[in-house]
RNA sequence: GGAGGGGUACCAAAGCGGUCAAAUGGGGCGGGCUGUAAACCCGUUGACUUCGGUCUUCGAAAGUUCGAAUCUUUCCCCCUCCA
């Protein structure tokens, strides 16, 4: 491969299928192009399960090409039957737009908009999406597709053979992707479509469309699913999803987050979520025996490219603190108590519930029972304490559930 | 439209008149071991509690019964086969 942009790809992991590479890489060489991605909006956040495309987005940068960021606001209003085992729930057209002012925030964390040749490109497919005429859209799109191929797709087969349903709202997502790529490529000259390997089928009938419209080649690449060691799936959806909005989750808690990585995952994490060149990554890892060392490099750069320099270095010396020093470190969550609450006495349980720190206060019974909560590194037995004075140090106090959570309690 | 099967806690799945706040597995949380890892072991996993209990949950509503997740009726939803 002749081009820096397709090769780094390569080398890092990010490559899993390419509708035509060598043409590709011939292109990619030849001049700047454009390549979109598609985000889905049904969050008002982002998660680490999309953060591989955005460093997709961020290679494209580094080597001189322009991200076009699709935020479907129209193919939201349908959902994507990918991977999915269920239909989901329908979304509020306002609901959709909130979101994505919310995504967008950070596209511009992350990415460069600052190189005018490179800047990228937010564009919102409920723009051409909701305008469509049925009729018209049938003759002129519809017509390209044949039933027979999409009951072939995976992400329609793998619904029906579990005989779960499928409805023809969502049967009809594929096209509508397609025709989104149709779309940019008219608007936007753009000529790639990049996605999940998920992605592929959609992607592919993007490509065969703009050939059979437009009588003209563009291009589909998929980066790889990511496994991790543990079989588990990255950036799950309930509660213990990793959201790249601020927001939702702290720097200290995505650092964390990398911090925790398994032994397994490391390397192939440096090459995937750092900038750190791929040799240098074979330096690294080859001369730092010290696995945990490599994880604090991970956690580091990875908070960087999303939080910034400094919230990184934050989040490091918070935990250093946290696990190897006093914990009074001034960056973990905190709450704020008045001096006059602080002095009558304060329910515990009723403190810990109230403040979210757990969910309720019988988690909270729980959790003092099976020896999970410390206040200053004390082990608490009494569940029916009441804070006073006399627990804070100059005004501080530390709270710790299990090893990893804790926070600090400030008198006002 | 007709026939049949089903909807149970975060998920999967048992229970089919009382001993059911509901087996079991996964996930979560906590503890132990350790390296803030993995594996493994233990505990816990509706809410409130003066730790005696109390209250709310098995698709929804109504009913039968001393007593219902379990029986009846109506409704809603899902699946399979037939048309």
């Amino acid at each position: 491969m002749k081009n820096k942009f397709l090769s780094e790809m390569q080398s890092r992991g990010y490559l899993n299928q390419c509708t035509d590479l060598e043409k590709l890489d011939a292109l990619c060489s030849k001049k700047s192009i454009s390549g979109y991605i598609g985000f889905d909006c049904t969050a008002n956040s982002l998660h680490v399960g999309s953060l591989l495309q955005i460093m997709i987005f961020k290679l494209m940068q580094k080597h001189g090409h322009r991200p076009i960021i699709l935020l479907g606001g129209g193919t939201t209003l349908i959902g994507d039957p990918s991977g999915k085992s269920e239909t989901r729930k329908i979304l509020k057209e306002n609901l959709i737009k909130r979101n994505i002012k919310s995504i967008k925030k950070v596209f511009k964390k992350i990415l460069d908009f600052s190189n005018k040749k490179t800047k990228p490109i937010f564009v919102n497919n409920a723009e051409w999406l909701t305008k469509l005429n049925y009729i018209k859209f049938l003759r002129n799109v519809g017509s390209h597709f044949t039933i027979n191929k999409m009951l072939t797709f995976d992400s329609v087969k793998l619904r029906l053979d579990r005989e779960q349903s499928l409805s023809y709202m969502e049967f009809n997502y594929m096209i509508l992707q397609a025709y989104d790529f149709h779309q940019l490529f008219k608007k936007k000259k753009c000529l790639l479509q990049i996605g999940g390997s998920d992605q592929w089928g959609n992607i592919v009938n993007g490509v065969e469309l703009i050939r059979r419209i437009d009588r003209k080649e563009s291009f589909g690449l998929t980066s790889p699913l990511i496994t991790l060691a543990s079989g588990a799936k990255m950036g799950k959806t309930e509660k213990g999803a990793v959201w790249l909005n601020e927001e939702l989750f702290s720097p200290y808690e995505y650092w964390q987050f990398w911090r925790n990585t398994d032994d397994r995952d490391v390397k192939k994490f440096l090459n995937f979520f750092t900038e750190i060149e791929t040799n240098e990554i074979n330096n690294i890892v080859e001369k730092e025996k010290n696995i945990n060392k490599l994880k604090i490099i991970l956690a580091n750069e990875a908070t960087k490219i999303l939080h910034g320099e400094k919230a990184s270095k934050k989040a490091e010396l918070t935990a250093r603190d946290t696990f190897e020093g006093t914990g009074f470190s001034s960056n973990l969550p905190e709450i704020k108590v008045k001096s006059l609450d602080a002095k009558q006495g304060i329910n515990f349980l009723n403190f810990l519930s109230k403040n979210k720190i757990t969910n309720s206060k019988s988690e909270a019974r729980r959790l003092i029972k099976s020896n999970g909560l410390k206040i200053n590194d004390i082990l608490l037995n009494d569940d029916q304490k009441i804070l006073n004075e006399k627990d804070f140090k100059d005004k501080v106090l530390k709270i710790s559930c299990g090893k990893k959570r804790h926070y600090l309690v400030k008198i006002i």
